[in-house]
DNA sequence: AGTTGTGAAGGTATTCACAGCG
DNA sequence: CGCTGTGAATACCTTCACAACT
């Protein structure tokens, strides 16, 4: 059966606020996950009810966290298997993901940086290898890469974009303020400080109005 | 007539668009728009067609962008009127919106900058005044601010939400991984590369499997 | 008791198809 | 004619209420 989308965005969200907070296994209800997040709980419920594999989940106190984690994500397709990323720019925004810690408990990690900056390449420190532009070609689909973050400047941003795209990527996270054709196959997904603003004054001006 | 939730984010983003490219005030067609949004164009005007002013924005040609961007800058609330910003945290992503030039034709405007390390306040340099965190009190409510940009370290990030809704803030775009509960009256938008990454994989698992 | 799980009902958003207008 | 504008139909998501389970 198939899933559909604002359950599949819920059940991500949900997968690593529980990865976040897994030091201890104990059980979680649907009323406390409703505090966390904000939704309704019969919406969690029916959310977690259209995974695939749902046995040794819940108990009569809650859900077990980490085996509900790992049931989402095997559900959302990948079962076990890292998400390879990349970073593309390393310019202030680039730069400040390289000593960024939030991605150890996901299944997402970032196995390269790129900038068209030889300086750059060569100075800045990463857990992971810097290297030039010219070599993504190479190095992408070597090391298995399937996601790119785009931080490069607004005006490089559609042709980094096109050339990611012919080395392979099929998620691209855009942190450019510039709109990106998503050709099919290709997942884009825009994060702007503008659209986050607009879309908390849009909400806002719904809830006054009724 | 009340205004549904998407529609309403989806116009934010759309006068965004249109603020960004409005040298020429050439009229842009529903088709054109679905191009280059994604968004189909049976939507995009029955979306506009919610607006509360609807004359002298269409020709038998399209939309005039200039008049269409007021329009909808008016339905959602804010007729020429500035929304003010402050940015908490000025480490490595806070401090990377020091000279992010994106703001200007949007309506949000960034007024000032909070730290609570006063050296970076000092030598940090930007178009609008920087403050030690212990005067939020006094400076926001003074500039009339209502929304806060977070980027503080993760640890901090509970606190200081805390305290901004505390100084009358009514909107926060939160750039830390951390969860943040929202108190009725308050919106808070998330923004996050793992969720980013986790909706593009979400959306992906879903088209793969029809 | 307290939970989860789920068919059925209800409400909302999207899509369609065509009328209306410049 | 090409475009927008919009009631009606469709499809979708959420909510409810209660059964099932521990």
């Amino acid at each position: 059966m198939a899933i559909s989308k604002p359950t599949a965005e819920r059940l991500s969200r949900l997968a690593l606020l529980l990865e976040q907070q897994s030091e201890e296994n104990t059980p979680i209800t649907s009323a406390e996950i409703e505090v966390l997040t904000g939704w309704a709980s019969h919406t969690i419920r029916k959310d977690i009810s259209s995974l695939t594999k749902t046995s040794g989940i819940a108990t009569n106190t809650g859900y077990l966290p980490c085996e509900l984690a790992k049931a989402i994500r095997e559900t959302l397709g990948f079962a076990g298997t890292e998400q390879n990323c990349c970073i593309v720019g390393l310019g202030r925004i680039g730069s400040a993901f390289l000593d960024y810690k939030g991605f150890a408990e996901s299944p997402f990690t970032i196995r390269a940086g790129f900038d068209s900056n030889v300086n750059r390449v060569e100075i800045l420190k990463a857990d992971f290898p810097l290297y030039p532009t010219f070599k993504m070609k190479e190095i992408i689909p070597r090391l298995g890469i399937s996601y790119a973050i785009l931080t490069v400047p607004a005006e490089q941003a559609a042709l980094a974009a096109e050339r990611l795209i012919d080395c392979g990527i099929t998620g691209i996270v855009n942190f450019t303020p510039v709109l990106l054709p998503a050709p099919p196959g290709v997942e884009i997904e825009q994060v702007s400080i503008l659209d986050a603003l607009g879309a908390i004054a849009a909400r806002r001006s719904i809830n006054t109005k009724e």
